[in-house]
DNA sequence: ATGTAATTTCAGAAATTACTGAAAATTTGG
DNA sequence: CCAAATTTTCAGTAATTTCTGAAATTACAT
């Protein structure tokens, strides 16, 4: 299979980017390349778009799949396996962000509690930077559990909101008290 | 310098993380004992508290400050630099989604406008989905730029929230009309 | 100015990660 | 159930990244 030039340089990109994403360039430009095209693909057909080898593009749709990033789909007729992304760009948003969320904060929340639940170990200093920094990230990820609720077009109108964001948040009221005493005078 | 059984850990969990936030084991866990330790450390607590060359020190740190996360202060009296990262931990929590955004999503942003930019080259689904990528990431770092611009017990405010989001997201009321007519259908 | 302390640079070594080709395993059509 | 088609696995190799020690540079005190 040949890539237009426009899938070229598109696919190019993502290739490039792979590594600042957390993932190979193979599998960057795997993603790619079944994002830009109007069909879902064979695993050959994006071995030879991308030149690489045909177990490369293997390992990579297993990766992708493991991210939930790539489907299969079955097309009449054709025996081989073909692959696509979701159409909803939504949808992939929510993907990545629950994927990240679950590889890169999830481990390290239960690692924080754990070290917590091991008692009072006599640090002072590090026990409250650690008790600090679980309930940052209780609270951010407590706001994601909200928005992940919402309905795409709800969702929508919150990120399109603009400066209404600043008047709902109207000055002095329900005010949250949680900064008011926090370590920063301690260290 | 010998770290506490629970700096240690905390530690060496900062340096297996380290791999899926996209830095090195050594950058990581320099992070991480800055923000556990009450103190500035110097070059040489780091490299004897993690037990690595003082170069790899000299390059993680030099990381890390690119990444402006660990910030450079004189000790009255002492020859040596000291390091430590910020107090507050929502100045954190700025920093990195800033230089995530910076380092993972402008790169992509800038490459989709200069490929609309070379004009319609007849690949139309392509260039379809290109523009509704672009278009995406613009409202996602629209929003970025309009939750940077409160401040902090304002964003509390916010993350806080929790249910009260979807009352004033109410049903039928301000809906943005973006989603209305899609590539969906012509995939 | 000079010597010492502190930091950075950098070439090569070590470690890790990515990729390939061949072989094994699985799936499918007859 | 067989044979062909397809996919997956995996051991070895290639490529990349990380780390170190030695040398170079910079900062500082006297």
């Amino acid at each position: 299979m040949t890539l237009t030039p426009l899938q070229q340089e598109f696919v190019l990109h993502f290739g490039e980017m792979g590594s600042r994403w957390g993932i190979n360039r193979t599998v960057g430009q795997i993603y790619a390349l079944l994002f830009i095209s109007a069909d879902p693909l064979n695993a050959d057909q994006i071995t030879s778009g991308l030149g690489i080898s045909r177990s490369n593009t293997s390992m990579g749709l297993k990766e992708l799949q493991a991210w939930n990033l790539v489907r299969l789909r079955h097309i009449q007729g054709e025996r081989k396996d073909h692959f696509t992304t979701p159409d909803d760009l939504w949808e992939i948003v929510r993907i990545l962000v629950e994927e990240r969320k679950k590889r890169e904060i999830d481990p390290t929340l239960t690692k924080l509690r754990e070290l917590e639940m091991n008692g009072p170990m006599g640090d002072d200093y590090a026990e409250a930077r650690i008790s600090e920094l679980r309930e940052l990230i209780e609270m951010l990820t407590g706001f994601y559990d909200e928005m992940e609720k919402l309905e795409t077009d709800r969702l929508i109108q919150l990120l399109t909101l603009g400066n209404k964001l600043r008047n709902f948040l109207a000055k002095g009221r329900d005010l949250n008290p949680f900064l008011s005493a926090k370590t920063k005078s301690a260290k």
